[in-house]
DNA sequence: TTCCGACAGTGGGGTCGCAAT
DNA sequence: ATTGCGACCCCACTATCGGAA
């Protein structure tokens, strides 16, 4: 198949902003395809290489080369190409990346530079990534749409379930069970603004602490033990402290379910800045272990000795894990029989807060794991800070907010009666606020350089953040975490908006 | 007919590792 | 040594489509 005809399904994708023609669309390429391009053809129009991130970014792409008039290159000469990208590595690998990059581009037309763009950069804003991709392809092989999203998500990936699926029929969405050794993708939390709003959804439900570090899946299956982050890499390597520990557990084989944190000696979480560093190191990983070592919390079971358990409701899964882990490596919780009990699930949360973890989920008790979704049994609840800071600067927006001033940079007094900047946001805003704020700002423009528009230090805008951490970006040393706007204040004067000082002083636990 | 779940898009800050300077 | 880039951790929020209620 040639890149071309991807390029322009891509661009129909695009231009369509119906879901169900999208779908169509796709399935009429998956179609097409011959089985030896299937395997490229389904990620790429899911937006995704089949290799993975490949080292080449935005930079190298923006050097223009010129297109080629005719289209020639095939999806596997493609394919074959990335490939050999992604292995360059050592001295002179950024020129040779750069060179390849460079030919592959020369010998593509326009329309597909634009779509490759889109792909190295895991840009494709064509309104259709891995969902509509699973639903495409479940229409182009008449399986039911529901055992295919289900075999990608035991699978963890939707290479493998359409390669199978495109070349053995719907019958082959039966191998893919959940397996020990082969993750899956977990299961994700919603957000509620409060345990009260939570525990009203969910009635019965258990109120867990939400630790601030890093999403694990630990496989083991008898001397072996793997572990896997949210998005399915494998970071064994990086954890020996889990895979010990792992080991140590009175079972054979299991999947858990949990959170890697770092704690101090005194038993308080670190920073989410220290566990991700820790977690991060891969080339001295003893010499890291010594100086931040990290610990496993796990909140879920989905497999014990060779029980698939997903179906299995929460309390129950729950007392699978009492039996397999012990209390000190399993969070902290509180069962609530509904909102007749909130008084307990408020001092839970007050408690866990207290202990520095950044908040609770509130789970229901009857609800089954949802490999793969945001389920609406699991809400996060984590405490909300505001301030009122003033408009710096703005960015001009990209995709659907070209034309609109997005990103907005925010500013904190200063002692000296000047501002610091704190951070960035482009979040919360509607439509109609950007459309304002578009036009307010370019009233108070004093300069324009690039993408980003100076503004006279008048607007007040109130901000939501998470918390505060530590910043060598910034000049008052520290950074908002999630900054999101709720609402300009007009009836604020810059000289009322919040100080640096004064954010210190609500943050005593975070210095710059 | 209205409501709501799921998705995609729009980017934020930090840290690590690697190659280039 | 320092800088720039890319990958990958954490993430909030809005708009939209289309099926559920």
């Amino acid at each position: 198949m040639l890149l071309s005809r991807l390029a322009r399904v891509s661009q129909e994708v695009a231009a369509t902003s119906a879901r169900s023609r999208k779908i169509a669309l796709l399935a009429g390429l998956f179609r097409e395809a011959e089985a030896d391009d299937v395997p490229i053809v389904i990620p790429y129009l899911a937006g995704r290489l089949p290799q993975g991130r490949i080292g080449v970014g935005w930079k190298v792409l923006s050097r223009p080369v010129a297109p080629a008039a005719e289209a020639s290159l095939t999806v596997r000469q493609v394919d074959a190409l990335l490939t050999t990208l992604g292995k360059v590595s050592g001295p002179g690998s950024q020129a040779e990346r750069a060179r390849l990059v460079g030919e592959l581009l020369g010998a593509s037309t326009e329309d597909e530079q634009r779509f490759l763009f889109g792909l190295l950069t895991g840009e494709v804003r064509q309104g259709a990534l891995d969902a509509v991709a699973v639903e495409g392809l479940a229409e182009a092989t008449g399986a039911p749409s529901a055992d295919v999203r289900r075999a990608v998500m035991l699978a963890g990936s939707l290479q493998s379930v359409a390669g199978a699926l495109l070349s053995d029929g719907p019958g082959a969405l039966e191998r893919f069970r959940l397996t020990v050794g082969r993750p899956v993708l977990p299961m994700l939390a919603h957000s509620a603004s409060s345990v009260a709003e939570a525990v009203e959804k969910l009635g019965a439900c258990a109120v867990e602490e939400k630790l601030d570090g890093i999403r694990v899946q630990v496989h083991r299956d008898g001397d072996t033990v793997r572990v896997h982050t949210r998005t399915l890499d494998d970071i064994t390597g990086r954890l020996p402290e889990v895979t010990s520990a792992a080991r140590e557990l009175p079972g054979e084989r299991f999947i858990l379910d949990g959170e890697v944190i770092s704690f101090d000696d005194d038993g308080r979480p670190r920073s989410f800045q220290e566990t991700a560093g820790r977690v991060g190191s891969r080339v001295d990983v003893a010499a890291a272990a010594r100086e931040v070592p990290v610990s496993p919390v796990f909140f879920d079971v989905l497999s014990v000795g060779g029980r698939d358990l997903l179906d299995l409701p929460f309390s129950g899964r729950h007392a699978e894990l009492a039996r397999l882990v012990p209390e000190p490596m399993r969070v902290r919780r509180a069962v609530v029989s509904g909102p007749g009990d909130l008084g307990a699930a408020e001092e839970f949360l007050a408690e866990t807060l207290k202990r520095g973890h950044e908040g609770v989920v509130v789970k229901g008790l009857d609800a089954p794991y949802s490999a793969g979704r945001r389920g609406a049994s699991w809400l996060k609840v984590k405490p909300v800070h505001t301030l009122d800071l003033v408009v710096l600067a703005a960015e001009w927006g990209h995709g659907r907010r070209t034309g609109k001033l997005s990103n907005l940079h925010l500013g904190a007094r200063t002692a000296d009666g000047g501002f610091a900047m704190l951070g960035k946001t482009f979040k919360g805003m509607t439509d109609t606020m950007l459309a304002w704020q578009t036009e307010r700002l370019r009233e108070l423009a004093v300069e324009e350089s690039g993408y980003v528009v100076t503004v006279r230090p008048e607007l007040v805008v109130e901000i939501a953040y998470d918390g505060l951490q530590r910043s060598t970006r910034y000049p008052a040393g520290v950074t908002l975490r999630f900054a999101r706007v709720i609402r300009y204040r007009e009836d604020k004067r810059p000289e009322e908006a919040d100080s640096v000082e004064s954010l210190l002083a609500a943050h005593p636990e975070v210095r710059p």
